[in-house]
DNA sequence: TTCCTATTTGGTATTATAGCCAATCAGTCT
DNA sequence: AGACTGATTGGCTATAATACCAAATAGGAA
């Protein structure tokens, strides 16, 4: 794998790593159709703030969300769409994991 | 954000995380739509076998692929093709990375 | 059986990630 | 201006991920 194949697949793994984590894929569904605030997503999650803030800044820095000052709210939207096109295929995968679990306590 | 849901995220980040590696990423494409054996990807990846298998064995566990042991070597494939999807989705992103970029330099 | 080859597994050092607290920053309101 | 609120950043510790080497396993061939 050359350097070209090498930062192509970087650039491509940092947004999936953006994603990688149960608490961003929480806060990407929840922003999927209407914008939050920090302290709304505070709130919906149960963590620190400065957790829940550097969980975005992670989105953020990869361009899954994009975010909107106005007054003393900081909302956060999401930015690509297209990312929850992904949870459909990534629920398929755990529905044949789960069939494939079944089909192996049948043959034992 | 209740037991229940923090495990549905939780297992739809294993398989995220599984895919959040430039090097699993380049394996997913590269057994896209052809099996390959271990000393394949080896050869194309160009790092140590047991990383390569190690990388293989995560793709796996998160039920990605799935192998099939003939003679000596063990043949991995692509078990759910829907995840290919996902690249295009991610290209957009980097595409609109890279824009909102551009247009930052010319604001300058 | 013994040798050889492909793969996996164990051990380990290095690096990255997560989460909380405390401190700081940036607006808002009086 | 000073007090207040929402958000971010820095610092720290604990945990997880990565990659290599070496050792073990599994199957094929002599």
């Amino acid at each position: 794998m050359n350097a070209r194949t090498q930062a192509r697949y970087q650039a491509r793994a940092k947004v999936i790593k953006a994603l990688a984590h149960p608490t961003r894929l929480f806060i990407v569904d929840q922003i999927a159709d209407t914008e939050k605030c920090v302290c709304e997503l505070r709130d919906l999650i149960g963590a620190d703030m400065s957790t829940v803030s550097k969980h975005l800044s992670v989105l953020k820095d990869a361009g899954v969300v994009s975010d909107d000052k106005r007054g003393l709210q900081v909302y956060y939207r999401l930015r690509v769409p297209c990312i929850l096109n992904l949870f459909g295929c990534i629920e398929g995968v755990l529905r044949a994991n789960a069939e494939a679990q079944a089909d192996a306590m049948h043959s034992n």
